[in-house]
DNA sequence: CCTAACTGTAACCAAATTGGTTGCGATAAC
DNA sequence: GTTATCGCAACCAATTTGGTTACAGTTAGG
């Protein structure tokens, strides 16, 4: 299998702040994700750690973004909410007695991070604005109710 | 976390039977990394499945390429032994009655397309042969113990 | 033909992770 | 002070993972 959705749910997420515009509970975001508020508000949670939300507590409070969303790619998404392993490593050392043993592990390394820094370039590229036209656009095209 | 480290499992044996040039049992290969001989069947059973290694069964039996070390790729390995999708998309379809709900599975589909292509294309940039070169220069630059 | 050395495979295990849930305390607006 | 919200700990069932045991099937060699 692959990692947690938490990088689907955390990119949901900030597109929906950034559609709206305005600050939002995470029992509104739980719903569009068909989820429960205590699990958003743990991934936005990171999202705040991660300086790219901002939480308001007490009556009337909720999430907003902290900074543009033409300033935030689905790779900062993607580092605030999940680990930056994405190729898994031996999951214990080789034999050292072993001549691949002793240098495939150091070897490795350098080739799955070179991997894993490809695909976050690509996330890099793409901004949460990005998103929001690409919903806008979409919903255009759907059949429309209103004539 | 990160996915499984079957990938790390089978470019290490991958190099293994490349550096050794010759036939290798599961139990040789688990030796080396320090695991047990039917977790290396099972791996080694999806490279052959992808036709990247041979089996033989009874005495005398083991493991070999089924073709030249430089006509396999890291991606090779990976996509034997792995599902395709590294990054993990929504857990259950969104509420379609919200307008990002309606549309972010599709648009994140393409995104993350993207950057898995990014990632596997890179790991496609290296085969079995240059991990075995990077293997030999790595052990000539060892302390030598003849002289 | 028998035995030893292999692969193939099913069954099982403990540990970790995941998405989800309940409960409750803290905070702030009204 | 009541209500709406976040914050957080605790817990849960399901799944995945690496690992192990057990054993049947296959082949080479004596």
């Amino acid at each position: 299998m692959s990692l947690s959705s938490r990088s689907a749910v955390a990119i949901h997420a900030l597109t929906m702040l950034a559609r709206w515009e305005r600050s939002l509970t995470s029992a509104e975001i739980a719903e569009s994700l068909a989820s429960n508020p205590v699990l958003v508000r743990r991934i936005l949670g990171s999202l705040r750690d991660a300086g790219l939300v901002l939480s308001s507590e007490g009556r009337g409070g909720g999430w907003s973004l902290a900074r543009g969303p033409r300033e935030i790619t689905l790779h900062d998404a993607h580092i605030a909410v999940e680990s930056e392993q994405v190729l898994a490593r031996h999951p214990h050392p080789p034999n050292s007695e072993c001549e691949v043993g002793r240098h495939i592990q150091a070897i490795l390394e350098v080739e799955f991070q070179a991997a894993e820094q490809a695909m976050r370039e690509r996330l890099g590229r793409t901004t949460i604005d990005d998103l929001v036209s690409q919903v806008l656009i979409a919903e255009r095209a759907l059949p429309s109710r209103r004539h």
